[in-house]
DNA sequence: GTTAGCACTCAGTAGAATTGAGTGCTAATA
DNA sequence: TATTAGCACTCAATTCTACTGAGTGCTAAC
């Protein structure tokens, strides 16, 4: 009764030999997705001890959670803690020469705007890694007007066109309240960029209170402006490679639901936000709280300037996914757009 | 041997009773995904004839290849002209109350930007039907520009904004080949503005030859936005409920393959063309060219403003989809968006 | 032209037997 | 005490067989 002291689950650190043997696991079940049993073990990890030794470690392994046995008579299979534990431990995977020269090449090559760039950027990463990928801007309520515009489209319809430092362009559309003339509009589109000129869309702007046509105009597209930002936040979200999904995960049904929260671009968002809030750049099985993809690991890289997180890229795969080289290719495309969007300056 | 002079291929026309036990056949394979045999017919169309009967009429539909049969010992499964023949000899599908209603409601709700409206409708339309949506819009090349402005991001880099009369909103990042003064970047801003006004993308316009700066970033941002329109003619693809895919179609291999299709779009766009070109509304199978989709039906209504037709909505699910409520469905939404875009006006 | 009757076909299902990968336990060994 | 060989055991997966039954095509009679 008293043997039971010895390492219960505080103790996150695994004795040598059981690192082997879980990252044998690890791996070859990630290649096969087929249970690994002893002597599978020693086969890919070189340890001079006998199956029955690897079974005991094995056993070990199973209590303290990193491992779990299908049923009886099978190998053992390794649970979410027991990929993290791979993840933790890994040292920095290195991307093949094939795909750096892809991604390289890409760079290299991209032109046009930004979410022509991102788009792209998506399919990229998807084709690098075979799985679905996600790329996601932050909304740029950061950025700065650089220019606003009212232009008429019919009598009471008019567009509010604003654009940003970041190079986005946003169009509002503005049903006034009372017809207004050619004149007026052409005034409040004046008047509007004068005033949005160098705020942001969370900065509090001085509307006029007057009550003539030109002051209304103003007005009312002020607050259609600003009325965006707290629903949208304007993020966007670039998915490629869905059809992956059906690769990865087996079951209609589970590839039926994966599929349908990936429409959810709402969603999507703040998963890959609420991961890399938590400071994390994989999240395995229900590491985040979303349990309809528990059968998934999703990697998230995250996209800068100057420090800032404008974004991130994403991959979404089954638990027994590639992690080293997936989480590469995610951490090297994000530093390239970072450079890409940085340094923007290499164009012809 | 003179016998076979009656009915070879050439008459396109069934007999009233072969008419009614192919219907039977289709709507109850579309139904249940089963062959159907001749028992079954009985149960459904009230002929007053017994199972034999009906099983020679059902030879002599498969000889002239309305039917098929999987195995000898089955029952008969519509081939794609024997759908076309359905779908051809279809009274006027009618749409559920609750559907109606949905749409009505739906069309009563929607506000916002087109692009908005679009994405939710392609929504509605799969949620109406449970099958996968497209709605595109054909490039609008034919609205005329309502304003151009230049914005100036940083010393070469300049942001063209323009304005449609269709509302749409296009900017195109130019890269001057020199630095110009913030007074030039107006003055060229203005003077776009002067110079596009009520052109389309194909019009020619006569830009200044002058080589000042000014002039020539005219010069540049007009090659830059007119060097858009043959590429990518801006249509926009929206697609909902792709994760129905993976239920209307088994075979994971099937599924990839639909997705990755799906995921080109400018393959949809095209097909979606192609399919209105011809003169259909609904393509089964292989009838449109694309054979990696012969497993599919397409189904199309195109969105008109003043008659002109400037997209469309589709649906898209297997050869045995429930084509009348999916067309009836389709039609409705594609009508109620060509009102919604035509009389733009019930909103407060 | 229609139908009853019948032999026939063949996918699908269920059960039984077999296989084999892999385990856990125990007793011997270093 | 840790390791190991040996062995009985478990259980999913596979194979085989037999059987079922839906459905056919054909023929001969109506």
């Amino acid at each position: 009764m008293a043997k039971r002291v010895i390492a219960a689950t505080a103790n996150d650190d695994l004795d040598a030999r059981k690192a082997m043997i879980l990252e044998a696991v690890v791996t070859e079940h990630i290649d096969t997705a087929q249970p690994v049993g002893s002597s599978s073990v020693l086969q890919s990890a070189d340890l001079s001890v006998s199956p029955a030794t690897v079974r005991s470690e094995m056993v070990a392994l199973e209590r303290e959670g990193y491992l779990a046995q299908p049923h009886t008579s099978a190998g053992r299979v390794p649970t979410d803690k027991g990929y993290r534990y791979f993840v933790d431990h890994l040292k920095a995977g290195v991307l093949g020469r094939a795909q750096r020269d892809q991604i390289e090449d890409f760079f290299s090559r991209v032109r046009g705007e930004v979410e022509d760039v991102l788009e792209q950027t998506s399919t990229l990463l998807s084709q690098l890694t075979s799985y679905t990928s996600v790329v996601v801007t932050s909304g740029h309520t950061h950025a700065t007007i650089l220019s606003a515009q009212l232009v008429n489209l019919d009598a009471r319809h008019h567009l509010l066109v604003t654009v940003f430092s970041d190079g986005t362009v946003l169009k509002h559309s503005v049903k006034a309240s009372f017809e207004a003339s050619h004149l007026d509009v052409a005034e409040a589109s004046k008047q509007l960029n004068a005033l949005l000129l160098g705020t942001t869309l969370e900065s509090r702007v001085q509307v006029p209170s007057r009550s003539d046509a030109v002051a209304t105009l103003v007005r009312e597209s002020v607050s259609t402006l600003h009325a965006d930002v707290p629903t949208t936040d304007d993020e966007q979200v670039f998915i490629g490679g869905s059809a992956r999904v059906a690769e990865a995960f087996d079951g209609v049904e589970t590839v039926r639901k994966i599929l349908s929260i990936l429409e959810q671009e709402l969603l999507v968002v703040s998963l890959v936000e609420d991961i890399l809030q938590k400071g994390l750049s994989v999240a395995i099985g229900s590491e985040h709280g979303y349990e309809p993809l528990s059968s998934c690991a999703v990697i998230v890289a995250p996209v800068t300037i100057d420090g800032e997180p404008i974004g991130a890229v994403g991959l979404l795969g089954p638990t027994r996914m590639k992690y080293p080289e997936a989480m590469a290719a995610a951490e090297a495309v994000s530093s390239h757009l970072t450079r890409h969007f940085g340094g923007e300056d290499q164009g012809a």
